[in-house]
DNA sequence: TGAAGTGTACTATACACTTCATACACTTAG
DNA sequence: CTAAGTGTATGAAGTGTATAGTACACTTCA
């Protein structure tokens, strides 16, 4: 668990987030157990409600199921589980692209700060 | 006063990244005069106060200046006017590779989303 | 059977932040 | 001088998030 959280977010969305990244990197696989939320509040040092709400986030959107109250698992849905790395890259890029539009930056120039700030960042990841 | 707000981000930090954009593309320039705390709350539809909180964030970051009751003026200090603009690029390029970084995504891949994504929006805006 | 762990739900509280309402001193135009 | 407009300061109100505490039904396992 190598999660850190910023300020600025709630943690709940974070935890959400962390997840995702995790199922689209293929570090968490379809129908893999998951902490129980009790375990993930200790894991995290986190309020287990908090915990609570970032699973019950993320019933809704389908990534986890949970039956009874056997461990939650990652959906098996292999639509939904395809679709997040898609979301999270467009999602990512849209943010960008509409914060950054209105400077009225060359394509080319844009792209070599990208690329030059993305090569960096990971030559140290 | 072409400005919409969203619901996420304060009103009065909107505010000032509104004058930013206008600097950094020249609509506003140096030493221009720009409109009072209350005729902007008019002008946006917002409470004077978060006018005012607006306009004392862009003080302290030197964005503007104001004497005694005058109308109060965009700065004339050279320096400042030129690193909005690099300020306001550094600022999204960085949040940006920070919320992509962890899928692992090939840079030439990364830089077709942004350049398809980008460029649709120049076409439309 | 009984204890422990599970998911879930609810209320109450605290805190940070934003926004709103009001007031005050000052300057300027009529 | 008076009235309107200016910048500024202060406290109240509202909002959203996190935390704390408790409770309940269910399953698992010793």
């Amino acid at each position: 668990m190598n999660i850190t959280f910023n300020n600025r977010d709630p943690v709940y969305l974070q935890v959400v987030k962390y997840f995702k990244e995790e199922i689209a990197t293929g570090k968490l696989a379809s129908g893999q157990e998951i902490p129980s939320r009790r375990e993930l509040a200790g894991l995290l040092q986190i309020n287990p409600n908090t915990a609570q709400r970032a699973y019950k986030e993320m019933e809704e959107q389908k990534l986890i199921t949970t039956e009874g109250n056997s461990p939650s698992r990652i959906t098996t849905d292999g639509r939904i589980l395809n679709s997040i790395r898609e979301e999270l890259i467009q999602e990512a890029v849209e943010v960008f692209v509409q914060s950054i539009k209105k400077i009225e930056l060359p394509t080319d120039e844009l792209l070599r700060f990208v690329k030059e700030k993305y090569e960096s960042e990971r030559a140290r990841g």
